[in-house]
DNA sequence: CGAACAAATAAAAACGTTTTTATTTCTCTT
DNA sequence: AAGAGAAATAAAAACGTTTTTATTTGTTCG
């Protein structure tokens, strides 16, 4: 007995063929039914449907990409730095993945993710899944100031919906949170407590969001009637190591800082780091806001005000906006700009030097 | 002229069609010749090769797909708890997606990636994909100790790497992290520094991991000819959170311990954190070993002794097994357990304890 | 009553491959 | 020199759909 139990040959899957079989109808009258074509008779479609449902029909992928010439497929572009040893990097793609695929849930479409390691291969990845049609849809973010991504899409008439905005004005469909207001936020905030050298640390230039955070920065500034200390805006990856050294570079100036705005929680914990080497104390020495990706500030040591936006709202977004897109839906009218929320963590009076408003 | 540049229609890609016009072969020549296929003259062969550059041919997927009934996709589950405001979770993923996309570069597969919940979300992915046939091989963790879709696919002899094994002796491909005895170096030595009220931060039982880890932590115990104290191990999920917490539970205890292991860095952070608002210091009052998945345990406040293995690698390791699986190899020939390096980042005698060995 | 038309369905073609089967051409054997 | 066999290639079928075109059936109207 056992030696018979080779598994049994699983019966072939029920294709339109099976269905046109068991009903009596030809295959093109099936496959009108199951697409709810107005062209079958209403007590057809019915019949069909039962059919389909009875022997669990699914439609087979694989036929429909080839005759559509669809793949089916939502593309989304991860980056991952190549530095070594820093694991941090990208972890808030986990929850950007998890709000797109809750978008694409229920819908035709598989997710499949493209890991790129810096901005041309980037660009090359979105003209390989033009090119190949590997993809009907295209998610990605990091977008630079003149995103060659954007403009061949653009040019190529491909749906996508990109994380953040470029500084060109073209129209395209796009998700971003406001950095040049959270920038504002942080920067006024810090200048109402009395801080007059604040240090930002910020992305590379040629990252769009960048700018917009260096924009908010001045403002907050302009708007007090004082120069901005432009000297003080750090540029860099993300990493912990980079927040960890930009303090210990910035304390050692003769007009050092006496705030940090942070760009991530990754560069936060680098600079916690750092002033807790040089034996500052956060909320008394110095005050830090930052903006939280992953939600963990409140477990610093000691606890930092932040700016926080769910990130996998943004995914969810951008993936509703993705198959609207892909419907052929105008891109004008698909962008929304969050602002982030701020939690504030440290005694109110940012360590007694805030100014009541 | 302006008017008149409505894109121009873009020319259809090359098929085998196309190669066979300008060869005068005919498409199924083509097709085997492309495939390297003995059966047809290497000169041939070479002029096909040439035809094909030229006119920069690249085999479309779909039909490929339709006429193999093979997807070229390996999917991988990634993991999402629903916790709200949750956000580190899974942010190793980003890493474990990096190494199996490199992996996978250079070859006809993608990488699709489908999120689950939770473990019967992931029973169900993973009948889905098979039923489906929506992936030609899968990649999933988060492995429990009696796994169903271990069973699944081993019965359906469905190609897969296992990120974790299973506590059932059945022969399939796995990648792991030899958590036995990273637990077991661990607690061995906060035994060898003194310790013996030693805290095991563990997640949920029903983990496969989780139970090696509960083996390790009381062979070093049965080792020193002690009883361990398996009333000090704490089951919760990864969070930040659940670390806060049981410092703080187990800390009011009477016979409170005096060291914790740490299942990870998100924990590892809750655990300093909770510490910290009680006042002890790490070091001095307590030891804290973890292990450390996205290297950042250096910054901590003050820095943690860790296990650490890049994940990239296992990624790396869990998609060439996944290829050489789907090639039909053996799974038995496809297993590999990684042991982490210890990382010492406190004062070597573990804040004055530890017994010179 | 039969032509014109509409409605419902069927047949056939197509998407781009791979694979099975058939045909042609050449070389060797006897 | 005819026949067998091998080598190279071609033809055809198939994968599961969708779409275009064709056919059948029924209804309306002059």
């Amino acid at each position: 007995m056992a030696t018979e139990m080779h598994r049994a040959r699983r019966a072939p899957p029920p294709t339109i063929k099976t269905l046109a079989e068991m009903t009596g109808y030809s295959i093109a009258t099936i496959s009108k039914a199951l697409r709810e074509s107005p062209v079958v008779a209403p007590a057809t479609r019915d019949l069909i449907f039962k059919a389909a449902r009875e022997v669990g029909y699914q439609a087979n992928a694989r036929g429909m990409a080839l005759r559509t010439g669809k793949s089916f497929q939502a593309a989304v572009l991860m980056p991952v730095t190549a530095a070594r040893d820093y694991e941090w990097d990208g972890v808030e793609y986990t929850q950007t993945l998890s709000g797109i695929s809750q978008a694409l849930d229920g819908t035709d479409y598989r997710m499949s993710v493209h890991v790129i390691r810096d901005a041309a291969d980037g660009a090359e990845a979105a003209r390989r899944i033009v090119d190949q049609g590997l993809a009907d849809g295209l998610i990605f973010s990091g977008i630079l100031a003149e995103d060659p991504r954007i403009d061949l899409l653009v040019a190529e008439q491909f749906p996508f919906v990109s994380m953040g905005r470029c500084r060109k004005d073209i129209d395209y469909a796009h998700v971003d949170i406001d950095n040049e207001w959270a920038a504002h936020a942080a920067t006024a905030r810090l200048i109402a407590g009395g801080h007059r050298r604040i240090a930002l640390v910020n992305p590379e230039r040629r990252l769009s969001y960048a700018l917009d955070r260096i924009d908010g920065f001045a403002r907050a500034f302009r708007e007090a009637g004082l120069d901005a200390p432009m000297e003080l805006i750090a540029e860099g990856d993300l990493s912990t190591h980079f927040g960890r050294q930009t303090v210990i570079d910035f304390l050692q100036r003769d007009d050092a800082p006496t705030a940090f705005v942070c760009i991530n929680e990754s560069t936060t914990l680098g600079v916690l780091s750092g002033l807790g080497s040089l034996g500052r104390q956060v909320g008394v020495d110095v005050d830090v806001i930052a903006y939280d990706d992953i939600n963990v500030s409140a477990y610093f040591t000691p606890p930092i005000t932040t700016f926080y936006q769910p990130i996998e709202v943004l995914g969810r977004t951008l993936g509703q906006f993705l198959l609207r897109r892909m419907e052929g839906e105008d891109p004008a009218a698909l962008r929304q700009v969050f602002r982030p929320t701020l939690i504030a963590r440290q005694p109110d009076n940012l360590g007694g030097r805030l100014i009541q408003s």
